[in-house]
DNA sequence: AATCATATGTCATATTATATTACATATTAG
DNA sequence: CTAATATGTAATATAATATGACATATGATT
């Protein structure tokens, strides 16, 4: 439903929260957006602040990481992705208050434990 | 289920993600913390990790308070819930919708119609 | 083996975010 | 009116994050 996509794509995740959940070190997840693998909004003071969506494809990334794919392996696959998408097109747009309440009732139902060796099974 | 309960108190989320998932100042969930009503964890670097059942509660807290009921009344009925649900033993506690159901009576006896500024759309 | 690319670690410096405390103030209750 | 309540605001200190540079382990290539 529409209303999801928007709620995970909601930005209010710092850095320090998505290491928690992926149990990554800011310097891979910085890395991987250098590579262009994620692109997490800024907020006023330029901090990077991720989405569930963000966290949906780093926990992707490092699936795809310890499976021994390369970076650019993952970007290529990415971009492929894109492509698809981009052919189907989709606009949605919601009041920020409605985004808040429904982001709200997303991130209470967050599902799918990041578990360091556990293959995330990516269902956040 | 059980694993869901560990990820809804996960204390992950600092104070700025609160402010932006609960629309409130931080002045504000900190002066609710100082009131007795909410128990976030602190990190090693003595910042509020919060988590998705401290928002929960504090989206509660937020939706009685427009209701016009005052912080002193809202912890004597959180105490009052706990009680009950001690007497009936811990494994069996109150249902979210019998917790709102006591709430709301509360609401009742708090006397007259508070209307205050209803702007408080406690959609949220 | 030597070299190179990749992925990550680590350190230094600058800026933002948060904690704490205190005082101010608008609104409500008595 | 006066006190209590709930929130704003400001000052100061510390933690978190950003950026850039250099280091290094691992695996690939020559």
């Amino acid at each position: 439903m529409k209303e999801k996509d928007l709620r995970r794509s909601l930005s209010v995740l710092p850095i320090g929260t998505v290491m928690k959940l992926t149990n990554l070190t800011a310097r891979q997840i910085r890395y991987y957006e250098e590579q262009g693998l994620v692109s997490p909004e800024r907020n006023e003071g330029n901090r990077r602040m991720y989405s569930l969506n963000d966290i949906d494809l780093i926990l992707e990334i490092k699936d795809y990481i310890s499976d021994g794919m390369n970076i650019s392996k993952i970007k290529s696959v990415y971009e492929q992705r894109e492509k698809e998408a981009f052919s189907r097109g989709s606009n949605n747009k919601l009041s920020d208050q409605e985004a808040r309440r429904l982001l709200s009732d997303e991130l209470l139902n967050v599902g799918g434990l990041n578990s360091k060796d556990v293959k995330s099974n990516n269902s956040f």
